[in-house]
DNA sequence: TTTTGGGG
């Protein structure tokens, strides 16, 4: 048998969540809830804090909406708070003070006062994430009502509490399979502008690879619901819990413009239950393949098609100094030109004239593209260095020729493939590489 | 025994 003190002083009766809405001087509120969402553990200046979205069947509006309460965790130490790493799991927690925060209800949890809380699986049968106690007798549904974790050295529970849990669960599960209750549309343009304004961003996605990297972290890579490949050093005693082919919502993220995520303190990654409507739907939905963006070049002779390709790392600290050509995969971040009227430049052999507002180059010199790509290597994403990589061949793109420039539509029609260009999320570029002393230069290869 | 810090 578990643990257990009999209560004998206080006895707890369960508020809905609905029910709790009087903000009082005394944390009075006893509650369980299905977690919806929550943060790791984080230091802030005074406190360490867990915030979570929790609902019960009471939060379900006459509309279908659900309206989850945030709960707030305090405490002095990081081991008082709970680490959450399941979206469907189940917390009770004794002692909440309500309080309204923007307009939306909080519960404040203070652990260093007199709350307390404990964690129970989501569903029967399915092994806890981080088990504080051994499963003692050995019995299967042992955790269907032993709380795999909870604060303090030990926990109270009451006979009716049962009836609650098993509510709850059988609610929670007819609930889940029905509606994607994590947000589940995520826009691209959305992450592209979080990333632009350096602002934290979520993301549901699907682990194509862990590889070991050192002692403590996992180099991870996911694909997201965007279609976009990310990657990220997690720490493999934050994150325990990670298997290929897992389909998990990161919480509060950033990125580094090669799709490297940054993980903060605060930054979680959950799991969900297979009964959810949203596991199913990242299953299908999201691409298992490990590489999933689109080649947008092709190489125009036969012979290099069947070169190897060379880490770009390779070429700019190790080349082979035999060999002049290479061939590279990398994704274009930028073009370092200034402005578009930069990107065409008069070259008479020997130097470069500008063609600022000019229309006709002088005498003895030829229109090139001059135009300089920052680049990061495609499959060696481990690799988060920018290149610089020079496009001068006039013969790269098809349809945008240098020597129309002067003419309005033409940088209208360069914008165009300018973009997909540079869509480094999505796209990647092929080329072979002329190296003339230190500079790489693309040859024999034509955008699509 | 507390007034924190909350999408951080």
């Amino acid at each position: 048998m578990p643990k257990t003190k009999a209560a004998k002083k206080d006895h707890y009766t369960y508020s809905d969540l609905k029910d709790i809405n009087k903000e009082s001087e005394d944390d009075h509120y006893h509650f369980y809830g299905v977690v919806i969402d929550a943060s790791f553990p984080y230091q802030s200046e005074k406190r360490y804090v867990v915030t979570c979205k929790v609902a019960d069947p009471s939060s379900v509006t006459k509309g279908g909406k659900l309206n989850v309460v945030n709960v707030v965790f305090f405490s002095k130490s990081f081991e008082d708070l709970p680490i959450i790493q399941r979206v469907g799991d189940i917390i009770r927690v004794h002692r909440a003070k309500f309080q309204h925060y923007n307009d939306s209800k909080q519960l404040n949890v203070n652990m260093y006062y007199r709350s307390s809380w404990c964690l129970f699986i989501g569903n029967d049968n399915q092994a806890p994430l981080e088990p504080k106690v051994e499963n003692e007798d050995g019995t299967s549904n042992y955790f269907s009502y032993t709380p795999y974790n909870f604060s303090g050295k030990s926990f109270t529970q009451e006979g009716h509490e049962q009836k609650i849990l098993s509510n709850l669960k059988k609610w929670s599960k007819e609930y889940f399979s029905k509606n994607f209750v994590v947000q589940h549309e995520i826009k691209r343009e959305e992450l592209d502008q979080a990333i632009k304004d350096q602002k934290d961003f979520d993301l549901l996605t699907k682990i194509t690879v862990i590889k070991d990297h050192d002692q403590y972290s996992n180099l991870v890579t996911f694909n997201d619901t965007t279609g976009q490949t990310w990657t990220a050093n997690l720490f493999k005693r934050k994150f325990p819990h990670l298997k290929v082919n897992d389909v998990l919502r990161i919480k509060s993220c950033s990125a580094k413009e090669n799709n490297n995520l940054i993980l903060s303190a605060h930054s979680n990654i959950l799991k969900f239950f297979s009964f959810s409507k949203i596991e199913k739907h990242l299953k299908s939905k999201i691409s298992s393949n490990t590489h999933i963006k689109t080649v947008v070049t092709k190489l125009t002779t036969p012979s290099h098609k069947k070169m190897e390709v060379t880490a770009l790392k390779k070429l700019f600290f190790n080349p082979k100094k035999t060999e002049k050509l290479f061939r590279s995969q990398f994704c274009v971040l930028k073009v370092d030109n200034k402005s578009i009227e930069d990107y065409v430049g008069a070259y008479d052999g020997k130097k470069w004239h500008s063609m600022k507002g000019k229309k006709k180059a002088p005498a003895g010199s030829e229109l090139k593209w001059n135009i300089k790509l920052i680049v990061t290597d495609y499959k060696n994403q481990d690799d988060d260095k920018a290149y610089i990589v020079h496009l001068d061949d006039n013969s790269f793109f098809k349809d945008v020729k240098p020597e129309n420039w002067h003419k309005t539509n033409e940088h209208k029609k360069a914008e165009k493939v300018f973009n997909q260009l540079t869509s480094h999320r999505a796209n990647y570029v092929d080329a072979v590489l002329e190296r003339d002393k230190k500079n790489y230069y693309i040859r024999h290869t034509q955008f699509k």
